[in-house]
RNA sequence: AGUCCCGUAGCUCAGUUGGUUAGAGCACUACACUGAUAAUGUAGGGGUCGGCAGUUCAACUCUGCCCGGGACUACCA
C-alpha cells in the first residue's frame, strides 16, 4: 500500500526548486521531445534575445506564453523542438562597448582597432548570458540552451549571405540613396535610434522666410490668373535648402486664394497665392471687394479662389538659379498628400535632396534633384556667392545675425523675393556625438526591394492567425500597405558585413553567397596579385574589409563598407539557425514555416516583419502560421518600468518569493496577453492564496482520507451510472471544462484557459463538490459510494494536474506524480510533461445536470440569504423551503424531476428538513411582467416605448390571462398587436405572508417556524460544533475516539437526549455522559446561545 | 505627425450579433459557516462605463471628433 504524500503546507518556491532538480536529474525536457520522435512536429521559433541587457519581468511574461503553447502541444502528442538563440549584433551593443571603454565612434580605427573593438563587442554581448540562462531555468521555460543559434557565428552569417545572394540574384538587392538624418560634423548617417537619444531634439530658434515663386506665363496660367506677375508663397525653416529647390507641393483638396497685397519690404503691389485658411496668419484683414484705399502690407484683397488640384503642373521660375536640377523636369507644382494648413502657406517648398517627403514626391513626379551642399555640410562651388559656407551649425544658431540662413534671406529680400521674414522656434534634431544640428541628406544605401512583393506579402499576411487580430490587420496590415523598400545599410562596425564587392567605378560588382565562393574569389584575386591567399576565419569586419577581389575585367573590387540591418539577422533565423542550405536541409524542411511564434507587440515592424519579408521574397511562403504579440508589463500604477524610476521588478526575486508557478499563473490569468499588464505582486499573492491553495487543499483533503481508508486506486472503476448525482455533475463539469480549455489553448487564449480552470477549481471542485462530499469520505468502511467519491475526486485532480501543466509546470508535475505514483500495480510515472493532455469524453457531459446544479447553488444562496435576513443561524434546522415553479406544464415536470434529484444536497447544505414544490401558483404568487426588449424590439420598432409602458402596467389578472393563453392582444397606436408569451418575461415577485427571495427566475420561500423539536436539534448542532472545535484545539487526530461529559441543565438536556446518537456519531464519542457538574480543570464552559450555557469535557479514548 | 492598442467600482478585470437594475475578484464593514480550508457564504457601501456629438424605439456596445496612457514608425514646409 503506497501512501499519498501529505504536506504541512504549500510551499510553491520549494516545489519549484525540487521539481527543477528533478527535471535536471532526469532530463525531462529532452525526454519530452524524444518521446515524440516520429510524431507530427509543431514548429516554434524562438525570437532571439540579446544578452547584453539584464532580463526583466516582461521577459518572464513573454517566455511564459511561448512555453505554455510548446508544452501544451507536446502534451497533445506533437514533437516540439525549441532551439534557443542569441541576438548578438547591433547598435545597443556598440554603444555599451563604447561606454565601457570610454570611447566614441570616432576613436574606432584610431584609439582602438576595429579588431579589438569587435572582440570587445563579442564579449560584451554575452555579458548577462548566465543571468538569462538562470532565469530561463528558474521560470521553467523549456528551450534548448545547449545548442542555440548565435547570430555572430560564421555559419549563421554564411546563411545570411546566402539569403542576400538569393535576393541579389532575383534583383531584389540594389544600391540607391535615401534622404537620411546626417551629421555633417561626424560625417555619418544617424539611425532613428540615435536621434531618439535623450537630448538630441532641442528647441532652437531659426530664421525662417516665406518666399515668392513666380508663375511662368503660359496658355494655362493666362486663363487662370489675371494679367501680371503671380507668385506662389512657400515658407521654409531651412532657407539654406532654397538654392536646391526643385518643385512646390500643394494639397489636392486645400482651398487657395489669389490675393492682392503690398510686399512689406519693397512696398510694391503684388499678387500672391496661399491657402485661404492661412490668410489670417499673414494679414490682419482681408476683403473680397477691391478697394485701393485699403491696400497695404497687412491687408489682402481676395481676387480668386482655387482648389489645390487646379494648380497641378503649373510651372514657376527657379528661385535661385545657381544650377539646374538633374534627372527630371523640375519647377512644377505637385500634389502632395502630406501638405497641411497647420503652418506656413499651405504650399511646400520641395528640395528633394534634403527631405524624405520631398524626395518621395519628387521621385513620383519625375522632378529630378539638385544637391548644392557637400558631405561636409558646405555649399558647393556652384553656389557662387556662398560657396564653402557651412549651411547649418550650432554657431549659426547662437549668433543668428550672421547665419547662412539669414544671408540667404537677405539676398532674397534684396531681390524682392522675400515675402515675410520671421524667427521661429521649433524642435530640431542634433547629433548626439558632436552636438551639431543634423541635416537631411542623400546617402548611399543598399535596399531590399520589398515593394516588389508588397501585394504578395499582403496576401500571405491574410493567412496568418494574429492574436490579437487587430495587430495583423491594423498595425501590421497598414505597415504592409505603406511599405517602402527596406534600407539594409548601416554604417557601423559590429554586424554582418554586406557581402558585396565593387570596382571603384561601380561598373562591376559581385555578391558573395558562401564562404566557399569567397575563398574561390580570393584565390582568383591572389592569382591576380591583389592579395595574399588567406583562409577565411571570421566573416566580420575588419577581416572582410581587407579582402580585395578581382573583377572579370581584372579590376580591383572592394567591399561595400556597410553592415546590414540587424533585423535581417533575426529575420533570417528560420534558415540560419540550421546553417541552411549548407547543412541540415532536412531539419529546415521539417521546421518551416513555424506553427507558432510569440513576441512583444514592439516586434511588429521588427521581427514579425523581417521574418515575413524574407520568407515571402525567397520562399513565397509565410514564416509563421500563428503569431501572438504580447503587450507590455507596466508597474502597478501603469507606468513603464525602468531602472531610472526604480520601479523595475526583479524577476529572480519575485520567482524566489512566490514560486515560478504563481508568477506564471498571475501573468497569464490577469490580463489578455496582448493587453498591457499592470504588475502588482499583491496579485501574485492572491493567485497563490486562492487558486493554488484551493487546489492544494483539495489534494490534502483527498490524501488525508485516502490514506486513512487505505485506498490504493486499484479498485474497479465504478460505472458513471452508479455514481451519485454530485459525482456525475462534477465529472460533467470537468469534461465540459476540458473541452473549453482545449479550445482556448488551441485558440492561443491562455488567459481564458487559466480563468476557466481557476473557476472550476475554486468554485466547483473545492467549494462545492468537496464541501458537499465531505461526509462521504469520513464515513466508516469502504462502501461503493465512498470508492466512487475517491475515484471521482481522483479523476478531477488528475485532470487538473494535466490541464494546468502548460501554465504551472512545477506544481502540476508534483501533483500528478503524487497522485499517479500511489497506484499499486502501475509503473512509476516520471512527469506530467510526458503525459497526454486530457480530452473530454462527451458522453460524460450532461448540460441539464450542470444547469440543475447551478440551480441548486442558487437555491442555497437564496436560502442562506433569507437566513441572514431573518437572523436564523444555519445550525438551526428549519422546517421547509417552498419553491414555486413555472406553471407551464412541460417545463414543470422537468423542473420538478430535477429538483427532486438535488433536493437532498440542498437541504443538507442549508439545514432545512423539506423542500416543497408549488405548481399551482395561481392566487399565491404575485407576478411581475416586463417586455422582452430584444424580441419585441424587432417586432415593434418605434412603438417600443409605448408598449413597454403598457406591458409593465399589466395587472395580475392580465398576466394570468397571458400565461394561460400564451398570447394577449393589445391596442397600440390604433393597431391591434398580438403579444406572445415570448415577447415578455414574467417573473414571480412575491408571496404575501412568506419570507421570500428571488434571483432571476428562481424563487425561494422559507418557512421560519421553529418547533421545540427543531430547537433541540439546533442546540445539539451547536454542541457538536463546540465539541469539534475542542477536538481541533486539542490537536486530536481526525480518527481519535473520545469520551464526552456534559453538564446537564434544562437548556440542553432534552436536546442531548433527543439527539444522542447524532452527537456521538458526529464527534466520534464512544460514550456521552450527562453529569450534574464537572470540577476538572480541562472542562470547558460553553455558550450555546444567549440563554443556554453548559460545560463540556472531552477525553481521548485510550485504546489498550 | 501617422498607425495601432488601452480607458468600465479604490485596485485587477468580464461584459455575447446594440435590448432596459452594468457584473466578478481583491480591498473595506457587519454577520454567518467551517474536523480539507490563511477557504467559503450572505448583506452593505462604492460607477455620470474617459468626454462630447451622432445613428437607433433602445448605445458600455456602432460612427465621428476630442481627452488621457502606451507602443511602433516617422520627423515635415
Amino acid at each position: 500500500m503506497t501512501h499519498l504524500p501529505e504536506y504541512d503546507s504549500l510551499n510553491l518556491p520549494a516545489i519549484g526548486n525540487e521539481i527543477l532538480k528533478k527535471w535536471q536529474d532526469e532530463n525531462t525536457f529532452e525526454k519530452s521531445v524524444k518521446i515524440r520522435k516520429g510524431s507530427k512536429p509543431f514548429t516554434f521559433y524562438e525570437g532571439p534575445p540579446s544578452a547584453n541587457g539584464m532580463p526583466g519581468i516582461h521577459h518572464v511574461m513573454a517566455r511564459s506564453i511561448k512555453d505554455i503553447f510548446c508544452r501544451y502541444k507536446t502534451m497533445k502528442g506533437y514533437q516540439v523542438k525549441r532551439k534557443g538563440g542569441w541576438d548578438t549584433h547591433g547598435l545597443p551593443i556598440e554603444l555599451g562597448v563604447e561606454k565601457m571603454l570610454g570611447i566614441t565612434k570616432d576613436d574606432i580605427g584610431k584609439k582602438i582597432s576595429i579588431e579589438d573593438y569587435n572582440a570587445a563587442c563579442r564579449r560584451e554581448v554575452m555579458k548577462y548570458k548566465d543571468k538569462w540562462e538562470d532565469l530561463t531555468r528558474k521560470m521553467g521555460y523549456w528551450v534548448d540552451m545547449e545548442h542555440p543559434y548565435v547570430t555572430f557565428d560564421n555559419n549563421y552569417i554564411e546563411s545570411v549571405w546566402h539569403l542576400l545572394k538569393e535576393l541579389y540574384k532575383k534583383g531584389l538587392l540594389y544600391k540607391g540613396y535615401t534622404i537620411q538624418p546626417y551629421s555633417w560634423a561626424a560625417g555619418t548617417g544617424l539611425s532613428s535610434h540615435e536621434l531618439n537619444q535623450p537630448g538630441c531634439y532641442k528647441n532652437i530658434k531659426d530664421n525662417t522666410v516665406t518666399v515668392q515663386f513666380k508663375v511662368v506665363q503660359d496658355k494655362k496660367t493666362e486663363k487662370m490668373f489675371p494679367k501680371g506677375d503671380i507668385f506662389f508663397l512657400a515658407w521654409t525653416t531651412t532657407p539654406w535648402t532654397l538654392p536646391s529647390n526643385c518643385a512646390l507641393a500643394v494639397g489636392k483638396n486645400i482651398e487657395y486664394a489669389l490675393v492682392k497685397t503690398l510686399n512689406r519690404y519693397s512696398g510694391k503691389p503684388v499678387r500672391v497665392i496661399l491657402a485661404r485658411e492661412l490668410l489670417p496668419k499673414y494679414f490682419d484683414e482681408y476683403f473680397d471687394e477691391y478697394d485701393d484705399e485699403k491696400l497695404n502690407s497687412d491687408t489682402a484683397i481676395i481676387e480668386k479662389n482655387f482648389k489645390g488640384s487646379e494648380f497641378e503642373g503649373i510651372r514657376y521660375e527657379q528661385l535661385m538659379p545657381y544650377a539646374k536640377p538633374e534627372g527630371g523636369d523640375a519647377f512644377r507644382v505637385l500634389l502632395g498628400d502630406f501638405v497641411t494648413t497647420e503652418d506656413g502657406t499651405g504650399i511646400v517648398h520641395i528640395a528633394p535632396s534634403f527631405g524624405a517627403d520631398d524626395f518621395r514626391v519628387a521621385k513620383q513626379n519625375g522632378i529630378g534633384s539638385l544637391t548644392l551642399v557637400d558631405r561636409n555640410g558646405k555649399f558647393t562651388a556652384a553656389v557662387t556667392d556662398f560657396a564653402g559656407r557651412q549651411v547649418k551649425t550650432k554657431e549659426d544658431q547662437a549668433k543668428q545675425d550672421n547665419s547662412t540662413d539669414l544671408a540667404i534671406i537677405l539676398k532674397l529680400k534684396k531681390e524682392e523675393k522675400a515675402f515675410k521674414i520671421e524667427k521661429y522656434e521649433h524642435n530640431y534634431p542634433h547629433c548626439w556625438r558632436t552636438d551639431e544640428p543634423v541635416i537631411y541628406y542623400p546617402l548611399d544605401s543598399w535596399f531590399v526591394k520589398t515593394t516588389a512583393v508588397k501585394e504578395r506579402m499582403i496576401e500571405l499576411n491574410k493567412t496568418i492567425n494574429w492574436k490579437p487580430e487587430a495587430t495583423g490587420t491594423g498595425r501590421f496590415g497598414n505597415w504592409l500597405e505603406n511599405l517602402v523598400d527596406w534600407n539594409l545599410s548601416r554604417s557601423r562596425f559590429w554586424g554582418i558585413p554586406l557581402p558585396v564587392w565593387r570596382t571603384e567605378d561601380s561598373s562591376e560588382e559581385i555578391c558573395i553567397g558562401s564562404v566557399a565562393e569567397l575563398e574561390k574569389e580570393i584565390s582568383k584575386s591572389a592569382a591576380a596579385g591583389f592579395m595574399k591567399q588567406v583562409k577565411v576565419t571570421d566573416l566580420h569586419r575588419p577581416y572582410m574589409d581587407e579582402i580585395v577581389l578581382v573583377s572579370t575585367k581584372g579590376k580591383k573590387m572592394f567591399r561595400e563598407p556597410d553592415l546590414i540591418d540587424v533585423w535581417f539577422d533575426s529575420g533570417a533565423m528560420p534558415y540560419a539557425q540550421w546553417h541552411y542550405p549548407f547543412e541540415n536541409k532536412e531539419a529546415f524542411g521539417n521546421s518551416f514555416p513555424a506553427d507558432f511564434i510569440a513576441e512583444g507587440v514592439d516586434q511588429t515592424r521588427g521581427w514579425f516583419f523581417t521574418l515575413h519579408a524574407i520568407a515571402c521574397m525567397l520562399f513565397d511562403s509565410v514564416a509563421y502560421k500563428n503569431v501572438l504579440s504580447n503587450g507590455l508589463v507596466l508597474d502597478k500604477h501603469g507606468n513603464k518600468m525602468s531602472k531610472r524610476l526604480g520601479n523595475a521588478v526583479d524577476p529572480f526575486e519575485v520567482i524566489e518569493k512566490y514560486g515560478p508557478d504563481a508568477v506564471r499563473w498571475y501573468l497569464i490569468s490577469n490580463a489578455q496577453p496582448w493587453d498591457n499588464l499592470k504588475f502588482d505582486r499583491e496579485g501574485i499573492a492572491e493567485v497563490q492564496r486562492k487558486f493554488f491553495r484551493a487546489l492544494y487543499n483539495t489534494y490534502s483533503f483527498f490524501a488525508l482520507y485516502a490514506n486513512i481508508d487505505r485506498i490504493d486506486f486499484d479498485e474497479k472503476q465504478i460505472p458513471l451510472a452508479e455514481r451519485t448525482e454530485l459525482d456525475r455533475w462534477i465529472l460533467s463539469a470537468l469534461n465540459s471544462l476540458m473541452m473549453k480549455v482545449e479550445g482556448y489553448y488551441n485558440d492561443y487564449e491562455p488567459m481564458r484557459a487559466a480563468r476557466e480552470i481557476e473557476n472550476f477549481v475554486v468554485a466547483q471542485l473545492s467549494n462545492w463538490y468537496v464541501r458537499l462530499s465531505r461526509r462521504r469520505f469520513w464515513r466508516g468502511g469502504n462502501s461503493s459510494d465512498k470508492i466512487a467519491a475517491y475515484q471521482t475526486l481522483f479523476a478531477c485532480l488528475d485532470a487538473m494536474a494535466r490541464m494546468i501543466a502548460p501554465i504551472a509546470p512545477f506544481y502540476a508535475d508534483r501533483l500528478y506524480c503524487d497522485l499517479q505514483n500511489t497506484r499499486k500495480g502501475g509503473a512509476k510515472v516520471e512527469s506530467v510533461h510526458l503525459s497526454r493532455f486530457p480530452s473530454a469524453t462527451e458522453e460524460n457531459i450532461n448540460p441539464d445536470l450542470e444547469e440543475l446544479m447551478a440551480t441548486a447553488q442558487k437555491i442555497c444562496s437564496l436560502t442562506l440569504g433569507l437566513r441572514k435576513k431573518y437572523n436564523l443561524p444555519v445550525r438551526q434546522p428549519l422546517k421547509r423551503i417552498l419553491m414555486p415553479v413555472s406553471s407551464t406544464p412541460e417545463i414543470n415536470s422537468k423542473a420538478i424531476a430535477g429538483l427532486e434529484k438535488i433536493k437532498k444536497l440542498v437541504l443538507a447544505e442549508v439545514n432545512v428538513k423539506e423542500l416543497e414544490i408549488i405548481t399551482d401558483t395561481s392566487g399565491v404568487l404575485i407576478k411581475k411582467i416586463k417586455p422582452n426588449f430584444k424580441e419585441l424590439g424587432k417586432k415593434l420598432g418605434s412603438l417600443m416605448k409605448e408598449a413597454s409602458g403598457m406591458i409593465q402596467g399589466f395587472n395580475q389578472q392580465q398576466i394570468r390571462e397571458m400565461e394561460q393563453n400564451l398570447e394577449y392582444k393589445v391596442n397600440l397606436a390604433g393597431k391591434e398587436i398580438v403579444l406572445t408569451i415570448n415577447d415578455v418575461e414574467i417573473v414571480s415577485e412575491d408571496i404575501p405572508g412568506w419570507h421570500i427571495a428571488t434571483e432571476g427566475s428562481t424563487m425561494v420561500a422559507l418557512d421560519v417556524t421553529v418547533t421545540k423539536e427543531l430547537k433541540d436539534e439546533g442546540i445539539a448542532r451547536e454542541l457538536v460544533s463546540r465539541i469539534q472545535n475542542m477536538r481541533k484545539e486539542r490537536n486530536f487526530e481526525v480518527t481519535d475516539k473520545i469520551v464526552l461529559k456534559i453538564v446537564k441543565n434544562s437548556g440542553v438536556e432534552s436536546a442531548i437526549v433527543n439527539n444522542f446518537q447524532y452527537i456521538c456519531a458526529e464527534t466520534l464519542a464512544e460514550s456521552l455522559e450527562l453529569v450534574e457538574s464537572i470540577d476538572e480543570i480541562s472542562a470547558e464552559s460553553v455558550e450555546v446561545d444567549d440563554n443556554i450555557h453548559t460545560s463540556i469535557i472531552i477525553n481521548k479514548l485510550n485504546l489498550t
